[in-house]
DNA sequence: CAACTTTAATAGTAATACTATCATTTAAGT
DNA sequence: ACTTAAATGATAGTATTACTATTAAAGTTG
């Protein structure tokens, strides 16, 4: 797997920024440190004015790109989602088996990057602990409707569409397969974050992710796959 | 059942307020109106100048009771623990049999109260979407840490523990009862939240709760009750 | 009714979340 | 090389937020 992100570009939808910020060279440190100060002090300390100043220029810039800071971490989890999509597409292309397709998927959708392994892209490891970390404010606010009327939340959508024909592929009975999906890509996030915070609230292996096999657990078992897997 | 709240007074811990809500007329409405205020402009457009001036009383005052807007959501959320760990222990206090006792716990930490039905206490509605809404908010800081130490998530802590115990006595060799019923909980919360807002990312069934079943149902496969609910 | 506690009134501060203006640098087209 | 446009920098300013401090008034208790 080479680096997607050198050659591929994800889009993000147009809504979330006032200027691309792929497209000069300040949008993309505004991108790189934004990330790194969002996971140095975390979203409610983050402001344009820090980032400004570790960036070395003015808030007036960063705001050129973005409206708020809310709307920077809507556009990151948003460029997050657009990557998981496209290896989705791309790493389950040839996989013919729903069962197998399903799998990879959830790992996809699932896993914490290996810090020993190479990785994808750049900031792929500093994205990850932003979205578990963060990605629950993002939609829970009083303008999630307006978001959602503009398509920032479309990708996410997608995503679990995807899974959710996946499912009805495997077993058209099952009844609940968006809730199944949805809640096994937010308990995700939140039982890694548990892991690091509140550890009484999960289940820890010591060595190997417990979540993705939770993960895999569940989905054999709610949707009657027998399989040895 | 009778009135919960008249009769009992829910213990919170003492580190989240500097001067005891319920020890006075002022701390009653504070709680009250705050309660009613969240709901209506969100945690982020909250402040207490906002607070203050609908109760008709000044800042100053509700700062002497709360250190900050988060805490004072700590509180609220950790009031609606406390009266939840309550409810499950008289709740499911002459249950025998396990399952049936997990059964009622989990209808007890996940239902969302019936309008049309008597209500157990005054704000329980508003309580309820207050944390379905907020409280993925109120523990994802860089926080967290320091507010675990003072105890801040002990009785959610302790209400997991008490189901975990639950499935272990029902299947000791379910390898993830943590996981799962933490997922189970943080889901309740997020589904419903998906359901007003998102509702592609859920299951809605017209005429019955499908969160609840959809727990039902995931919990007893997951964990291998084959009994007829 | 004196002593004490609680609240109200007022003021003030540093930081936040922006918006506006204008000058300067850089890049792109002819 | 020259003109024009676009992007950035520098600076300033505003309303709001998230507090802290001080003093006065009111109510409560012994």
């Amino acid at each position: 797997m080479e680096d997607l992100l050198s050659t591929v570009n994800i889009k993000v939808n147009e809504k979330l920024f006032l200027k691309n910020p792929t497209s000069s060279e300040l949008g993309m440190k505004i991108i790189n440190v934004g990330i790194e100060l969002l996971e140095d002090v975390g979203f409610e300390n983050f402001t344009f004015k820090k980032l400004a100043v570790r960036i070395e220029t003015t808030e007036a810039s960063i705001y050129r790109y973005f409206e708020s800071k809310h709307s920077f971490l809507l556009y990151l989890i948003n460029w997050y989602w657009g990557m998981i999509e496209y290896r989705l597409l791309i790493e389950t292309a040839n996989i013919e088996d729903p069962i197998r397709k399903l799998y990879k998927s959830l790992h996809v959708i699932t896993s914490v990057p290996n810090p020993e392994n190479e990785l994808v892209f750049q900031w792929e490891l500093s994205l990850k602990s932003l979205v578990i970390n963060e990605s629950a404010k993002v939609y829970r606010t009083k303008d999630v409707d307006r978001e959602n009327e503009v398509g920032a939340y479309s990708v996410y959508k997608s995503i679990v569409a995807r899974i959710v024909e996946l499912i009805e592929e495997i077993n058209p009975s099952y009844p609940y397969p968006a809730m199944l999906i949805s809640t096994i890509i937010e308990s995700s996030n939140n039982q890694r974050f548990f892991k690091h915070h509140l550890p009484r609230l999960t289940t820890i292996f010591s060595n190997q992710d417990a979540f993705e096999e939770f993960a895999l657990d569940t989905i054999n078992k709610t949707i009657g796959i027998n399989g040895t897997n």
